[in-house]
DNA sequence: AACGTCGACAACCGCCTCCGA
DNA sequence: CTCGGAGGCGGTTGTCGACGT
């Protein structure tokens, strides 16, 4: 994670976690300058990463419309709905969700419903095998409904069903764990900009 | 109270596609 | 028509925090 100790300007790349101050510089150049191609704009900003990484940042993180928190049940049916249609799209499924990024679709899709997609695979080959035919692999061929059975106990152990109407109360997110800490969140930083002025 | 394990999320990497020179 | 650069996408990995033993 540490820069180089190398002279040449133009060689030093930063990896690793985004420091505020570098997020803040992203935000405050693509409000003035608005996007555009992102290798120069990472140089023109300032910023010692990659047009790749700026780009990632802003479009997963720091982008004003993305929503964060929770996937409520409505969007896991979608999700799965979708990722039954066109498999692991997730661009394309992000699309029909809105505020939320494929990155965020493909973690949650990774973490939890595959997670629970194999327990209620295994249970079924201890029950009895498939009660739909559900043996392709990965791209899901299965309906959805029949997903949310299979993994909707836990999830609501975790947090699904229970957060739904805070989700949406506060907008964009309600940045609920953040600041108290030291801990910043998009939101502090768009303030922080408009406080900075353009 | 300490240690180990698991889950969630952010970020990076490599490949593919598209567009302009 | 070909080549190179940039953007987009999906897969994978690393890190951090929470929870259980």
């Amino acid at each position: 994670m540490d820069k180089k100790p190398c002279n040449s300007q133009d060689v030093e790349v930063r990896k690793g976690p985004w420091t505020m101050e570098e997020d803040l510089i992203l935000i405050n150049y693509i409000a003035n300058h608005g996007e555009g191609v992102w290798n120069s704009l990472a140089r023109s900003a300032g910023l010692k990463r990659t047009g790749k990484s700026c780009r990632l940042r802003w479009l997963n993180y720091l982008r004003p419309d993305v929503r964060r928190g929770n996937i409520t049940p409505e969007e896991q049916l979608l999700i799965m709905e979708l990722h039954a249609k066109w498999g692991n799209r997730w661009s394309k499924i992000a699309k029909h969700l809105p505020g939320r990024t494929d990155n965020e679709i493909k973690n949650f899709w990774r973490t939890r419903i595959q997670k629970h997609m194999k327990q209620a695979e295994s249970t079924n080959q201890m029950g009895g095998m498939s009660s739909d035919g559900c043996t392709s692999n990965g791209t899901a061929s299965v309906t959805a409904d029949h997903r949310v059975q299979a993994y909707s106990p836990t999830a609501a152990n975790s947090g699904f069903a229970g957060n739904v109407e805070t989700e949406f109360h506060g907008g964009i997110f309600p940045a609920t764990e953040s600041n108290d800490n030291m801990i910043w969140s998009v939101d502090d930083l768009w303030s922080m900009h408009l406080l900075n002025g353009d």
